[in-house]
DNA sequence: GCCTGGAGCGC
DNA sequence: AGGCGCTCCAGGC
């Protein structure tokens, strides 16, 4: 102490000196807090890890004290490196900068007191009297009034969705977010289309969701009125400007000028300048978090709520705009509201609601390369042993791998009978059985600890002398087992049969590994997840190539019946829904006069493949010529053929149609109950609407124009007569064993529709919706 | 089959 | 001393 007293320094660094942690750096990082995981997604260094009771033996030797030593020292380096490379002190310098704290508190994390200090001095500066700190002492009052309200809500729970009716509320509850039960509703998470996709996906972010909905509706304790109710508030605010969205405004500005900044700046000024503007988004980004704080100075459940509440319907009018309108018009309806593309992935896996995982394509230097991402999956949990986490995300690679389909279910059952094996052979090492899991609290305050495995390990461990490494808030490691002797199937709480490694490794013999608890509740589980959506295997399958009893694992769960599409295979969404909405392609009827509506290659195709009875050449090509001509004629005889040019034509001259549709351009009203049509564009500007945009019967109707045909539209159509006469890819779509015969037959049919085809693909590609801006688009066929 | 407690993710 | 939303496991009834 006196030493670093003579030093009198102004920065003390060190890896979790005072509980520190890097909050939101790491946050944003995503990563865990060891010092050693910290090196290796950071700085990309390997540091070694001693074990605690390793170290009174490093003191025997010379050699390895120094040895100890040097990793003491290594350590110090790498906790220096990393605050270097995260910036911390720069970005830590700009934050308390902006907010005005103390820059040691910054340091120390404390993000809630952060926003409090910038809030107190935007109020003080306006000269108002800022709210008190709610005191701490009705917090166990606080406890039990939330257990009795939950108590009586419990029958009724009626989510404020429903108009907000909650009426016997949480008045009395103001401030206490208790022990459970959220205290308001925030996000959305909309229900995934779950499956693998193998078309390219965008990531669209909002761009600082929350601060942009303090602005757009003046959010703030001076201009929304809060009811002692508990009611969420209505929008109905002021016209003056309130002091949250007035402290946004400036901060959004003071970045945008930081930004421009930065294009005229070079060398260590950029990386300045992006640290301040860093700092200024983290600072606007933090202000709802505070709002929403139960403990915090400025804690508003009702302005949260506000905030949330509005954050859900914008996220749900986007919806609904994208999927009538696919290009960007958002930014149309919010205009200050931007959204950015955030990720591009060439193919995506979803599974639930926020599990899923990606190939991403990334960009370095000009040149692009692919990333798996994980998100939520289990391989990224702690809680699972890295047995299975490193065989599921085998798993999930073979998947992403864009192999095909029968390529991929063999190799993972392969690998899971191949694992079954060297699992029974013992040729697993100890380690990848180890599962760890986290103490909430002391091992002793858990009422249910008799059900949970970490518990009663800790608990040994504490009665066995341990005195780190078993108290709140450490993980605890450990091995599912059975004792020798005893069938593994065993009667015994699962509780009770977890050791920890260290307990396996003293007891030699008395323990061993229960393979099928691994087998059946460690890989099965997470294997049959990630397959869930995969055609070619099953649930049953899956257990069978883990040497697990099948028949107790067949799909008991609706939804994978429900969402097996038949001939689907690997793509979820099918056609049907893909181009739904989509006019027809008609041709004319080479026997009649009359016109019908061709089916897709690809249906048809497989009809002929699907009738096994009478597989007899003749038959199937005649089939494929049945197809081209109108169901009501009589198919015998040598009726006339359609020749490509006329099928190239007919698409052609349709496809012109849907073009000049598009550039009539008629635009109409938005609102259900006007649906005004009309050519011309309203020329008269009201504020807060984009010119051109205001539906002619304003002030009647206060609804906007819309393209009636957009180009999505128009893509879409293109895209499915591209379907319709497709030759190609449908055949990745069967299954292996049906390939040669479908291979056969589209053969025959190729160069018949190979010309409109063409045709149409053109077209299309010169569109590249998305891409390209389609106004130049010029037919020329 | 439904419920609860607990953990650990996503954003 | 940020928030809520969403699986998923065990076990009790």
């Amino acid at each position: 102490m006196i030493e670093l007293y003579k030093l009198d320094s102004d920065v003390l660094v060190g890896h979790n000196i005072s509980g520190f942690d890097l909050d939101i750096l790491l946050h944003r990082a995503q990563v865990s807090y060891s010092l050693t995981q910290l090196s290796k997604t950071q700085l990309n260094k390997d540091c070694k890890e001693i074990a605690s009771e390793d170290i009174p033996r490093m003191f025997q030797t010379s050699e390895l004290l120094m040895e100890l030593i040097e990793y003491g020292e290594t350590d110090a380096w790498l906790s220096m490196e990393l605050m270097f490379h995260l910036s911390v002190l720069p970005l830590t310098r700009q934050l308390t900068n902006i907010s005005g704290n103390l820059w040691g508190k910054t340091l120390q994390g404390a993000r809630a007191q952060r926003v409090e200090y910038l809030l107190l001095h935007a109020y003080h500066a306006k000269k108002y009297i800022v709210p008190d700190k709610s005191s701490l002492h009705t917090k166990e009052t606080k406890v039990l009034k939330r257990r009795i309200t939950h108590g009586v809500e419990d029958g009724n729970r009626d989510y404020e969705d429903n108009n907000g009716v909650n009426l016997e509320e949480e008045a009395h509850n103001e401030s206490g977010k208790g022990k459970k039960g959220p205290a308001y509703a925030c996000g959305l998470v909309l229900e995934p289309k779950r499956g693998l996709r193998d078309k390219y996906v965008l990531l669209l972010d909002f761009n600082s969701l929350y601060p942009f909905i303090i602005q757009e509706y003046n959010i703030c304790f001076t201009t929304v009125e809060r009811f002692p109710d508990g009611l969420v508030p209505s929008l109905l605010s002021s016209k003056t400007a309130g002091v949250l969205p007035e402290l946004l405004k400036n901060l959004v500005q003071r970045r945008r000028m930081v930004k421009s900044w930065m294009k005229n700046a070079s060398g260590i000024k950029v990386q300045q300048l992006d640290i301040q503007q860093q700092a200024l988004k983290l600072t606007a980004n933090s202000m709802y978090g505070c709002l929403g704080f139960s403990n915090s100075r400025f804690y508003a459940k009702p302005l949260a709520e506000l905030i949330t509440q509005q954050g859900r319907e914008i996220l749900q009018s986007t919806v609904d705009l994208v999927q009538n309108n696919l290009n960007l018009e958002v930014n149309k309806k919010y205009r200050r509201l931007e959204i950015d593309l955030d990720g591009l992935y060439k193919r995506m896996l979803l599974l639930k609601k926020k599990k899923y995982a990606a190939v991403k394509v990334q960009f370095k230097d000009g040149i692009s390369y692919e990333v798996i991402e994980r998100k939520g999956l289990d391989m990224v949990r702690r809680d699972w042993s890295l047995l299975s986490k490193e065989l599921g995300d085998f798993c999930l690679t073979q998947i992403l791998s864009g192999r095909s389909c029968e390529d991929v279910v063999e190799s993972i059952h392969n690998s899971l009978m191949k694992v079954q094996e060297e699992m029974r052979n013992g040729q697993v090492v100890l380690k990848k059985y180890i599962i760890t899991k986290t103490l909430t609290k002391p091992p002793e305050a858990y009422p249910d600890a008799k059900n949970q495995p970490h518990v009663q390990v800790a608990l040994r461990m504490k009665q066995s002398g341990y005195s780190t490494g078993c108290s709140a808030g450490d993980t605890i490691p450990h091995i599912i087992c059975c004792e020798q002797g005893s069938s593994s199937s065993n009667s015994t709480g699962i509780a009770y049969r977890a050791r920890h490694p260290d307990e396996l490794k003293k007891d030699k013999g008395k323990w061993m590994i229960d393979i099928d608890y691994y087998l059946s509740q460690q890989i099965y589980p997470v294997v049959s997840r990630l397959c869930a959506s995969i055609q070619g295997t099953s649930p049953g399958r899956l257990a069978d190539c883990l040497g697990l009893d099948s028949s107790k694992f067949q799909s008991t769960s609706t939804e994978a019946v429900s969402n097996d599409t038949g001939n689907a295979l690997l793509f979820a969404v099918d056609d049907e829904e893909r181009y739904q909405g989509c006019e027809p392609l008609t041709l004319p009827c080479p026997s009649c006069s009359g016109t019908f509506n061709c089916p897709s290659v690809f249906s048809s195709i497989r009809a002929v493949v699907e009738k096994p009875a009478k597989m007899q050449q003749e038959e199937s090509t005649s089939n494929f010529w049945r197809m081209l001509c109108c169901p009501k004629c009589p198919e015998e005889g040598d009726m006339d053929r359609m020749s490509p040019e006329m099928i190239a034509n007919q698409v052609k001259r349709q496809v012109e149609g849907f073009i000049s549709m598009y550039y009539k351009g008629l635009m109409t009203c938005d609102d259900e109950t006007c649906k005004h049509t009309t050519r011309s564009v309203n020329l008269r500007v009201f504020s807060g609407s984009e010119k051109g945009m205001v539906c002619p019967n304003h002030p009647r109707c206060n609804g906007r124009l819309v393209r009636k045909y957009t180009e999505a539209d128009l893509y879409k159509q293109l895209a499915y007569f591209c379907h319709l006469l497709d030759t190609t890819r449908c055949v990745e779509k069967m299954e292996t064993t049906a390939r040669i015969t479908v291979e056969k037959e589209l053969g025959k049919v190729r160069p018949v529709v190979g010309l409109a085809a063409n045709t149409v693909q053109r077209i299309r590609d010169r569109c590249s919706f998305g891409w390209v801006q389609m106004n130049d688009l010029i037919v020329t066929c």
